[in-house]
DNA sequence: TAGAGCCTTCAGAGATATGTAAATTCTCTG
DNA sequence: CAGAGAATTTACATATCTCTGAAGGCTCTA
Protein backbone atom coordinates (compact mmCIF):
# COMPACT_ATOMS: atom_id res chain seq x y z
CA UNK A 1 0.00 0.00 0.00
CA UNK A 2 1.49 3.20 -0.88
CA UNK A 3 2.41 6.16 2.03
CA UNK A 4 -0.23 8.76 1.47
CA UNK A 5 -3.33 5.84 1.77
CA UNK A 6 -1.49 4.42 4.88
CA UNK A 7 -1.46 7.89 6.02
CA UNK A 8 -5.08 8.97 5.05
CA UNK A 9 -5.79 5.92 7.30
CA UNK A 10 -3.84 6.49 10.15
CA UNK A 11 -5.51 10.18 9.66
CA UNK A 12 -9.17 9.16 9.49
CA UNK A 13 -8.08 6.09 12.73
CA UNK A 14 -7.35 8.86 14.79
CA UNK A 15 -9.94 11.30 14.11
CA UNK A 16 -12.69 8.23 15.18
CA UNK A 17 -10.59 8.00 18.37
CA UNK A 18 -10.81 11.88 18.89
CA UNK A 19 -14.63 11.77 17.99
CA UNK A 20 -15.47 9.37 20.19
CA UNK A 21 -13.80 11.27 23.03
CA UNK A 22 -15.72 14.39 22.22
CA UNK A 23 -14.64 16.31 19.49
CA UNK A 24 -16.52 16.85 16.71
CA UNK A 25 -16.45 14.41 14.00
CA UNK A 26 -15.16 16.93 11.08
CA UNK A 27 -13.45 19.05 13.05
CA UNK A 28 -11.21 15.78 14.24
CA UNK A 29 -11.07 14.70 10.57
CA UNK A 30 -10.04 18.32 9.15
CA UNK A 31 -7.60 18.39 12.03
CA UNK A 32 -5.77 14.91 11.44
CA UNK A 33 -5.82 15.76 8.19
CA UNK A 34 -3.28 18.43 8.46
CA UNK A 35 -1.61 16.54 10.54
CA UNK A 36 -0.86 13.02 8.80
CA UNK A 37 -0.87 15.49 5.27
CA UNK A 38 2.67 15.36 3.21
CA UNK A 39 2.33 18.73 2.46
CA UNK A 40 2.95 21.81 4.47
CA UNK A 41 -0.02 23.48 4.68
CA UNK A 42 -3.07 22.80 2.69
CA UNK A 43 -5.76 25.09 1.16
CA UNK A 44 -9.73 24.86 2.19
CA UNK A 45 -10.23 22.75 -1.46
CA UNK A 46 -7.70 20.90 -0.96
CA UNK A 47 -9.67 19.52 2.64
CA UNK A 48 -13.34 19.56 1.13
CA UNK A 49 -12.13 17.12 -1.63
CA UNK A 50 -9.76 14.97 0.54
CA UNK A 51 -12.74 14.62 2.90
CA UNK A 52 -15.48 14.53 0.90
CA UNK A 53 -17.10 17.48 2.55
CA UNK A 54 -18.11 21.05 1.79
CA UNK A 55 -16.80 24.11 2.02
CA UNK A 56 -18.98 25.31 5.19
CA UNK A 57 -17.93 22.65 6.91
CA UNK A 58 -14.12 23.44 6.43
CA UNK A 59 -14.71 26.59 7.72
CA UNK A 60 -16.50 25.58 10.60
CA UNK A 61 -14.23 23.27 11.45
CA UNK A 62 -11.24 25.69 11.26
CA UNK A 63 -13.02 28.27 13.48
CA UNK A 64 -12.74 25.70 16.34
CA UNK A 65 -9.34 24.63 15.42
CA UNK A 66 -7.71 27.82 15.40
CA UNK A 67 -8.53 29.20 18.66
CA UNK A 68 -7.40 25.64 20.37
CA UNK A 69 -3.97 26.63 18.71
CA UNK A 70 -4.41 23.71 16.97
CA UNK A 71 -4.08 24.64 13.11
CA UNK A 72 -3.20 28.00 11.55
CA UNK A 73 -3.98 30.81 8.96
CA UNK A 74 -0.52 30.54 6.57
CA UNK A 75 -0.33 33.56 4.34
CA UNK A 76 0.00 31.82 1.05
CA UNK A 77 2.31 34.20 -1.60
CA UNK A 78 0.99 34.09 -5.23
CA UNK A 79 -2.28 32.50 -4.14
CA UNK A 80 -5.61 34.38 -2.92
CA UNK A 81 -6.30 30.89 -1.21
CA UNK A 82 -6.03 30.56 2.61
CA UNK A 83 -3.81 27.83 3.98
CA UNK A 84 -3.89 25.90 6.96
CA UNK A 85 -1.17 24.29 8.60
CA UNK A 86 -0.85 21.82 11.69
CA UNK A 87 0.87 24.42 14.37
CA UNK A 88 3.92 23.40 15.91
CA UNK A 89 3.51 23.31 19.51
CA UNK A 90 0.25 22.28 19.07
CA UNK A 91 -0.04 19.64 21.52
CA UNK A 92 1.59 21.94 24.46
CA UNK A 93 -1.24 24.41 23.66
CA UNK A 94 -3.98 21.62 23.59
CA UNK A 95 -2.89 20.65 26.88
CA UNK A 96 -3.06 24.59 28.45
CA UNK A 97 -6.31 24.08 27.30
CA UNK A 98 -7.45 21.48 29.23
CA UNK A 99 -5.39 23.19 32.43
CA UNK A 100 -8.34 26.21 32.16
CA UNK A 101 -10.44 22.87 32.98
CA UNK A 102 -8.63 22.02 36.11
CA UNK A 103 -8.97 25.19 37.73
CA UNK A 104 -12.70 25.85 36.52
CA UNK A 105 -13.12 22.11 38.07
CA UNK A 106 -11.64 23.82 41.25
CA UNK A 107 -13.57 26.89 41.24
CA UNK A 108 -16.73 24.36 41.43
CA UNK A 109 -15.35 22.71 44.13
CA UNK A 110 -14.99 25.91 46.57
CA UNK A 111 -18.07 27.11 45.34
CA UNK A 112 -20.14 23.83 46.99
CA UNK A 113 -17.75 24.35 49.63
CA UNK A 114 -18.92 27.81 50.45
CA UNK A 115 -22.58 26.19 50.67
CA UNK A 116 -22.05 23.22 52.10
CA UNK A 117 -19.20 23.94 54.71
CA UNK A 118 -16.31 21.77 55.16
CA UNK A 119 -17.46 19.91 58.09
CA UNK A 120 -20.17 17.46 56.26
CA UNK A 121 -20.12 14.50 54.19
CA UNK A 122 -20.61 16.82 51.05
CA UNK A 123 -17.90 18.84 52.86
CA UNK A 124 -15.14 16.04 52.82
CA UNK A 125 -16.25 15.33 48.85
CA UNK A 126 -15.50 18.72 47.48
CA UNK A 127 -12.91 19.17 49.60
CA UNK A 128 -10.63 16.15 47.61
CA UNK A 129 -12.02 17.35 45.11
CA UNK A 130 -10.47 21.01 45.40
CA UNK A 131 -6.61 19.52 46.45
CA UNK A 132 -6.68 17.16 43.57
CA UNK A 133 -7.13 19.89 41.25
CA UNK A 134 -4.88 22.55 43.03
CA UNK A 135 -2.83 19.99 43.10
CA UNK A 136 -3.24 19.13 39.32
CA UNK A 137 -3.38 22.92 38.58
CA UNK A 138 -0.13 23.90 40.07
CA UNK A 139 2.23 20.55 38.93
CA UNK A 140 0.94 20.66 34.82
CA UNK A 141 1.73 23.83 34.45
CA UNK A 142 5.35 23.54 34.95
CA UNK A 143 5.39 20.07 33.05
CA UNK A 144 4.34 21.87 30.14
CA UNK A 145 6.77 25.14 30.16
CA UNK A 146 9.60 21.89 30.71
CA UNK A 147 8.27 20.40 27.82
CA UNK A 148 8.28 24.02 25.81
CA UNK A 149 11.71 24.61 27.05
CA UNK A 150 13.20 20.71 26.50
CA UNK A 151 11.72 21.15 22.91
CA UNK A 152 12.83 24.40 22.24
CA UNK A 153 16.89 23.11 22.93
CA UNK A 154 16.59 20.44 21.38
CA UNK A 155 15.71 22.52 17.76
CA UNK A 156 17.71 25.69 18.13
CA UNK A 157 18.32 26.66 15.22
CA UNK A 158 15.85 24.50 13.36
CA UNK A 159 13.21 26.42 11.37
CA UNK A 160 10.35 24.89 9.60
CA UNK B 1 -31.30 30.74 49.52
CA UNK B 2 -31.31 27.30 51.38
CA UNK B 3 -28.61 25.37 51.25
CA UNK B 4 -29.85 22.31 49.58
CA UNK B 5 -30.94 24.54 46.90
CA UNK B 6 -27.15 26.16 46.32
CA UNK B 7 -26.07 22.88 45.60
CA UNK B 8 -28.25 21.82 43.49
CA UNK B 9 -27.55 24.61 41.74
CA UNK B 10 -24.06 24.35 41.52
CA UNK B 11 -24.18 20.78 40.35
CA UNK B 12 -26.13 21.30 37.51
CA UNK B 13 -23.91 24.11 36.44
CA UNK B 14 -21.07 21.83 36.94
CA UNK B 15 -23.03 19.26 34.97
CA UNK B 16 -23.43 21.84 31.71
CA UNK B 17 -19.84 22.58 31.78
CA UNK B 18 -19.13 19.02 32.05
CA UNK B 19 -21.42 18.18 29.31
CA UNK B 20 -20.02 20.99 26.93
CA UNK B 21 -16.51 19.63 27.77
CA UNK B 22 -17.96 16.28 26.17
CA UNK B 23 -19.26 13.97 28.68
CA UNK B 24 -23.24 13.32 28.08
CA UNK B 25 -25.52 15.50 29.86
CA UNK B 26 -27.63 13.16 31.65
CA UNK B 27 -24.67 11.41 32.83
CA UNK B 28 -22.93 14.26 34.40
CA UNK B 29 -26.54 15.25 35.99
CA UNK B 30 -26.07 12.09 37.85
CA UNK B 31 -22.44 12.37 38.81
CA UNK B 32 -22.81 16.03 40.21
CA UNK B 33 -26.18 14.89 41.78
CA UNK B 34 -24.09 12.38 43.61
CA UNK B 35 -21.14 14.94 44.58
CA UNK B 36 -23.16 17.88 45.60
CA UNK B 37 -25.46 15.27 47.58
CA UNK B 38 -25.83 16.18 51.46
CA UNK B 39 -26.47 12.26 51.92
CA UNK B 40 -23.94 9.86 51.83
CA UNK B 41 -25.72 7.78 48.85
CA UNK B 42 -28.43 8.20 47.11
CA UNK B 43 -30.71 5.30 45.29
CA UNK B 44 -31.76 5.38 40.98
CA UNK B 45 -35.17 6.69 42.64
CA UNK B 46 -33.48 9.66 44.15
CA UNK B 47 -32.09 10.35 41.16
CA UNK B 48 -35.30 10.16 39.44
CA UNK B 49 -37.55 12.42 41.54
CA UNK B 50 -34.06 15.12 41.97
CA UNK B 51 -33.64 15.66 38.12
CA UNK B 52 -36.51 14.27 36.38
CA UNK B 53 -35.45 11.56 34.36
CA UNK B 54 -36.67 7.95 33.77
CA UNK B 55 -35.06 5.27 35.80
CA UNK B 56 -33.90 4.09 32.43
CA UNK B 57 -31.90 6.97 32.03
CA UNK B 58 -30.46 7.11 35.04
CA UNK B 59 -29.81 2.97 34.66
CA UNK B 60 -27.34 3.72 31.11
CA UNK B 61 -25.74 6.92 33.45
CA UNK B 62 -24.77 4.49 36.12
CA UNK B 63 -23.26 2.24 33.63
CA UNK B 64 -21.02 4.90 32.23
CA UNK B 65 -19.63 6.28 35.61
CA UNK B 66 -19.01 2.77 36.97
CA UNK B 67 -16.36 2.01 34.68
CA UNK B 68 -14.55 5.07 35.34
CA UNK B 69 -14.56 4.94 38.49
CA UNK B 70 -16.69 8.36 39.65
CA UNK B 71 -18.95 6.19 41.40
CA UNK B 72 -19.49 2.75 43.15
CA UNK B 73 -22.61 0.99 43.88
CA UNK B 74 -22.68 0.35 47.85
CA UNK B 75 -24.89 -2.56 49.20
CA UNK B 76 -27.45 -1.45 51.08
CA UNK B 77 -28.27 -2.90 54.51
CA UNK B 78 -32.01 -3.28 54.93
CA UNK B 79 -33.12 -2.02 51.51
CA UNK B 80 -33.46 -3.97 48.42
CA UNK B 81 -32.46 -0.82 46.24
CA UNK B 82 -29.02 0.26 45.14
CA UNK B 83 -27.44 2.98 46.38
CA UNK B 84 -24.56 4.77 44.48
CA UNK B 85 -21.48 6.85 46.25
CA UNK B 86 -19.93 9.27 44.44
CA UNK B 87 -16.45 7.42 45.07
CA UNK B 88 -13.15 8.52 47.00
CA UNK B 89 -10.37 8.51 44.72
CA UNK B 90 -12.62 9.38 41.80
CA UNK B 91 -10.59 11.95 40.14
CA UNK B 92 -7.46 10.09 40.27
CA UNK B 93 -9.00 7.66 39.05
CA UNK B 94 -10.15 9.71 36.41
CA UNK B 95 -7.28 11.36 35.17
CA UNK B 96 -5.48 8.26 34.84
CA UNK B 97 -7.91 7.30 31.96
CA UNK B 98 -6.44 10.15 30.25
CA UNK B 99 -3.55 8.60 30.35
CA UNK B 100 -4.63 6.07 28.61
CA UNK B 101 -5.70 8.58 25.76
CA UNK B 102 -2.38 9.61 25.71
CA UNK B 103 -0.70 6.26 24.84
CA UNK B 104 -3.44 6.18 21.79
CA UNK B 105 -1.96 9.80 21.06
CA UNK B 106 1.68 8.09 20.96
CA UNK B 107 0.97 5.34 19.27
CA UNK B 108 -1.16 7.19 16.73
CA UNK B 109 2.36 9.30 16.57
CA UNK B 110 4.40 6.60 15.90
CA UNK B 111 2.09 4.50 13.09
CA UNK B 112 1.95 7.81 11.21
CA UNK B 113 5.73 7.66 11.64
CA UNK B 114 5.78 4.21 10.40
CA UNK B 115 4.18 5.62 6.79
CA UNK B 116 6.09 8.49 6.65
CA UNK B 117 9.50 8.42 7.84
CA UNK B 118 11.49 10.33 9.86
CA UNK B 119 12.92 12.85 7.37
CA UNK B 120 9.58 14.88 6.23
CA UNK B 121 7.15 17.35 6.45
CA UNK B 122 5.39 14.57 8.14
CA UNK B 123 8.19 13.20 9.79
CA UNK B 124 8.44 16.19 11.90
CA UNK B 125 5.13 16.86 12.96
CA UNK B 126 4.68 13.56 13.76
CA UNK B 127 7.86 13.07 15.78
CA UNK B 128 7.30 16.45 18.17
CA UNK B 129 3.48 14.57 18.57
CA UNK B 130 5.12 11.57 20.15
CA UNK B 131 7.66 13.40 21.75
CA UNK B 132 5.03 15.03 23.43
CA UNK B 133 3.09 12.30 24.29
CA UNK B 134 5.81 10.42 25.66
CA UNK B 135 6.92 12.94 27.90
CA UNK B 136 3.50 13.63 29.00
CA UNK B 137 2.66 9.88 29.62
CA UNK B 138 5.83 9.26 32.07
CA UNK B 139 5.24 12.52 33.92
CA UNK B 140 1.95 12.46 34.59
CA UNK B 141 1.18 9.25 35.97
CA UNK B 142 3.97 9.59 38.57
CA UNK B 143 1.90 12.84 39.68
CA UNK B 144 -1.05 10.87 40.14
CA UNK B 145 0.82 8.37 42.11
CA UNK B 146 2.01 11.18 44.43
CA UNK B 147 -1.38 12.37 45.17
CA UNK B 148 -2.44 9.45 45.97
CA UNK B 149 0.04 8.59 48.57
CA UNK B 150 -0.27 12.45 49.95
CA UNK B 151 -4.00 12.10 50.36
CA UNK B 152 -3.81 8.62 51.98
CA UNK B 153 -1.25 9.77 53.99
CA UNK B 154 -2.83 13.43 54.80
CA UNK B 155 -5.66 10.97 55.99
CA UNK B 156 -4.45 7.75 57.55
CA UNK B 157 -6.55 6.83 60.10
CA UNK B 158 -9.15 8.43 58.66
CA UNK B 159 -12.81 6.40 57.27
CA UNK B 160 -15.24 8.06 55.31
C1' DT C 1 -13.39 51.19 -8.66
C1' DA C 2 -15.39 47.23 -10.78
C1' DG C 3 -14.98 42.42 -10.87
C1' DA C 4 -13.42 37.81 -9.78
C1' DG C 5 -12.34 34.56 -6.35
C1' DC C 6 -12.75 32.78 -1.97
C1' DC C 7 -14.47 32.55 2.68
C1' DT C 8 -18.27 32.74 5.70
C1' DT C 9 -23.02 32.61 7.11
C1' DC C 10 -27.75 30.84 7.03
C1' DA C 11 -31.82 28.02 6.47
C1' DG C 12 -33.34 23.66 5.81
C1' DA C 13 -32.63 18.48 5.29
C1' DG C 14 -30.75 14.50 6.97
C1' DA C 15 -28.56 11.85 10.32
C1' DT C 16 -27.49 10.86 15.06
C1' DA C 17 -28.14 10.36 19.45
C1' DT C 18 -30.82 10.21 23.79
C1' DG C 19 -34.69 9.77 26.79
C1' DT C 20 -39.13 7.45 27.78
C1' DA C 21 -42.26 3.71 28.53
C1' DA C 22 -42.99 -0.95 28.59
C1' DA C 23 -41.42 -5.56 28.56
C1' DT C 24 -37.87 -8.52 30.48
C1' DT C 25 -34.71 -10.22 33.59
C1' DC C 26 -32.71 -10.57 37.98
C1' DT C 27 -32.68 -11.05 42.98
C1' DC C 28 -34.14 -11.34 47.39
C1' DT C 29 -37.79 -12.67 50.68
C1' DG C 30 -41.47 -15.13 52.81
C1' DC D 1 -39.96 -22.12 45.14
C1' DA D 2 -43.24 -18.63 44.03
C1' DG D 3 -43.87 -13.85 43.97
C1' DA D 4 -42.79 -9.03 44.57
C1' DG D 5 -39.69 -5.30 43.96
C1' DA D 6 -36.13 -3.31 41.47
C1' DA D 7 -32.85 -2.75 37.71
C1' DT D 8 -31.97 -3.35 32.92
C1' DT D 9 -32.93 -3.68 28.18
C1' DT D 10 -35.42 -2.65 23.95
C1' DA D 11 -38.09 -0.25 20.51
C1' DC D 12 -39.75 3.88 19.40
C1' DA D 13 -40.49 8.85 19.49
C1' DT D 14 -38.36 13.05 20.01
C1' DA D 15 -34.87 16.34 20.28
C1' DT D 16 -30.49 17.82 18.89
C1' DC D 17 -26.91 18.42 16.12
C1' DT D 18 -24.25 18.84 11.83
C1' DC D 19 -23.72 18.97 7.04
C1' DT D 20 -25.03 20.79 2.59
C1' DG D 21 -26.20 24.15 -0.87
C1' DA D 22 -26.90 28.78 -1.81
C1' DA D 23 -26.69 33.54 -0.80
C1' DG D 24 -23.97 37.19 1.02
C1' DG D 25 -19.76 39.65 2.05
C1' DC D 26 -14.79 40.58 1.88
C1' DT D 27 -10.43 41.24 -0.28
C1' DC D 28 -7.25 41.63 -3.67
C1' DT D 29 -6.28 42.67 -8.51
C1' DA D 30 -6.51 44.84 -12.88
Amino acid sequence: MDTDQRLREAAEKLALTLAQGGMQKTTARVMTALLYTRQDAMTAADLCAQLSISSGAVSTAVKQLIPLGLIERVPAPGSRRDHYRFRQGAWASLMSQQNAMLATMGAAAQEGLDAAGQDSVTGRRLHEMKDFYAYMTEQLIPLIDSWRERYAAQHAGTSR
